[in-house]
DNA sequence: ATTATTTATTTGTTGCAACAAATATTGTTG
DNA sequence: CAACAATATTTGTTGCAACAAATAAATAAT
């Protein structure tokens, strides 16, 4: 659906008006739609993340400070973050031995449990997508945004 | 800046994936670079919308509902971000003489004030993307964020 | 006319996000 | 080695977001 019909709006002042308002809706779209995928297990889109790159980590634990680095949307309280992870049993906390400044976060079973069965929907999005656009043009679409951004 | 360098990650599953991700990340950019802009004046990206389609329905007021209709990132909760708005003296509210259960809202000559300041530094960051990116490369992004909802 | 239904907005509640400040540990420098 | 700076995480606070439920008024049905 084109975008004038999307947010009824028929008129733009210049194409880069045009593609700026398209880049936030299909932000929102996307975000909206996965959290419909994340909404039944009680989780938001950066738990989801966090959830998985801490899987990433093994066989060794992470810390904060590492998945803050990697994480597409910088949260500023992974702390909270984790507490809540953990409060679901999906990851667990130990202080480092080596640096007690550190804590050692790990995935449990539950955790890896549950990000096997949002693996099937995950995928199932990107089916979707894929009827919609072809890779060469998925491809070209990220070069895009790698250009706009400078 | 490609999206590889930008989260620190080689390689992706697909070009589908490479695709997804950087949407996101760039959205969230987006989000960022706009709020460094309304920050000085205490507003989100939401208030600024809001208060821009208040204005564009000079010479009448607009009521909540219609506002919702056209807004990028549909709000559930209009009514408190209204009254952060009339708490500032941006917009004022009356009673719909003819529908009492509507709400006038418009906005005040505090609000297009701020407005008109707000002008300058966004048109600025339009002429930073400019710079990026042609305005037929804007064309086709938007083009292509259009095919990948489908 | 009385009741029911729909529409428009507000309110209550709960949890999350943002930012600054606090705490605790480690590293560094005179 | 004592004092200071840097690092890693947590905590406090405040405000916003999400969702359901409440209110209130207009419209429709009997």
């Amino acid at each position: 659906m084109k975008i004038e019909n999307a947010i009824k709006q028929s008129s733009f002042t210049s194409n880069y008006h045009k593609m700026l308002i398209n880049l936030m809706y299909t932000g929102n779209w996307l975000r909206d739609e996965q959290m419909k995928i994340f909404k039944q297990h009680d989780l938001l889109p950066q738990h989801f993340n966090v959830l998985r790159i801490i899987r990433g980590s093994i066989p060794g634990p992470i810390a904060p400070k590492e998945i803050k680095e990697v994480l597409i949307d910088k949260a500023g309280d992974l702390t909270r973050l984790i507490d809540k992870l953990e409060k679901k049993e999906l990851v667990k906390r130990n202080l480092c031995p080596s640096n007690r400044r550190k804590m050692d976060i790990s995935i449990t079973d539950k955790g890896l449990q549950l990000l096997e069965v949002l693996n099937e929907p995950m995928e199932a999005f990107t089916r979707r997508i894929q009827q919609n656009i072809t890779e060469d043009q998925a491809a070209n679409l990220s070069d895009l945004l790698d250009t706009l951004r400078g």
